[in-house]
DNA sequence: AAGTGGTCTAGACCACCGT
DNA sequence: CGGTGGTCTAGACCACTTC
């Protein structure tokens, strides 16, 4: 069982992707949600912060909770990051495994992990369809002290509900380094492309809920067919 | 005089963004910043849950609230985006003003503005340095209707501490779709890079606190020194 | 003026971390 | 076990939008 405010979230995230409220573009007020879920107001204004958080909703005082229309397909959420499987529910995900071993953590590898130098690494490369087409290379290093086991068959599917699903570990947060590059001529010749072509480089840093470092990335994407879409708030 | 929360924010990101608590790594309990701001847990606890957006710290149920140390130097964040002033304090912000004027929102861009077609737009477009280097060519669209007045002037410094201190609007939110992509001809001229170079593109749409576009831009990144920072959290 | 969100309080009880 | 966050409640009063 989960707490009130996170069932009352994904209940109210269902209703907005199934369009239940696309019509008004509202969502109902406060005190009528207070009223369905019979909690207090705090706990329905916690669930919907997180929803503004997400970039569902806005609300504006004196007016109401407004849905906020950011069409979601085709792109990749900065907000969810729990892998391709949440972004592109519809389409078809594919990986093929290049490479799978164990190394270990040199010098500057250990600095970015937060680990020991020499501790022992699995280092994952895969390449990554979406619908039939290239569309990223991803050179992946986990803790294996945190991952204790990975495997072919593992890697082939999505890592992240092994992680969360199996292993029972709860991911916190990441920091993502974001920017555009020339392709080297192994990532070009993987993802169909020329070298030289532009790329999509996303370097990833994802941490435990408790502070620790499990998974560090660098993920070049195919410029064709990667966008990426983020929802701030000021 | 703002709200108790937000002079709370103000006064721990001062804190943390001149290293006061960079050898703990560690915020002060959760009791002891009531004790020290004289106010209530919820107070404190909105407070942090602000600082815990923004990508500065993270709370360990049992444990404390830690410092998430993500050198912000030299990263574009895409967490305060209140322009380039604020992302680079330390370095020279220039814009070289190309073109400016006022044009009639066609229906393409009345749909991207949520506008009327026929509305008065400003169309403004910009070259952007970092420190003397050519960073980015901004092509950005105003509402007249909400934006009422732009100069030569104010486009030269920046248009956002205009529309705030001057205007005294409120922004509210923004999508930002980000991909690579290759420099058209008059962009690489201008970024002084070669025609088909990657380039990082973002695409905003930029809305008021109550909903309203007020902007809508195409900003087109020289590779060689844009480096975008999201912080995630799950 | 009526409707609807925004801020704030005081307090209860639970859950997880570390020793 | 003590220390520290996490969830939840009931209620007061303020501020903005809309008519």
């Amino acid at each position: 069982m989960s707490t009130k405010y996170k069932q009352i979230v994904s209940e109210l995230e269902a209703d907005l992707l199934s369009g239940k409220y696309n019509e008004v573009k509202k969502l109902p007020r406060e005190e009528d949600l207070i009223e369905k879920y019979q909690v207090s107001r705090t706990t329905i204004r916690k669930a919907i912060a997180m929803l503004v958080n997400k970039g569902y909703v806005y609300q504006v005082q004196g007016s109401g909770i407004f849905i906020r229309e950011a069409s979601l397909q085709d792109y990749v959420s900065l907000e969810n990051l729990k892998g391709l499987t949440r972004d592109f529910p519809d389409k078809k995900i594919e990986s093929k495994l290049i490479n799978l071993m164990v190394i270990n953590a040199d010098e500057d590898l250990a600095k970015q992990m937060k680990c020991d130098v020499g501790t022992d690494i699995y280092f994952l490369e895969r390449l990554r369809y979406v619908n039939e087409e290239p569309f990223a290379v991803e050179y992946t290093y986990l803790n294996k002290n945190v991952i204790p086991y990975m495997s072919e068959e593992i890697a082939h599917r999505s890592i992240y509900s092994f992680i969360i699903n199996d292993l029972k570990l709860s991911i916190g947060f990441a920091d993502k380094i974001i920017y555009a590059d020339k392709l080297d001529s192994e990532s070009a010749q993987l993802l169909q492309l020329s070298e030289n072509d532009p790329t999509l480089v996303i370097e990833n840093t994802v941490f435990l809920t408790n502070g620790t470092v499990f998974e560090v990335s660098k993920v070049i994407h195919n410029y064709k067919n990667t966008k990426l879409l983020k929802l701030a708030n000021f």
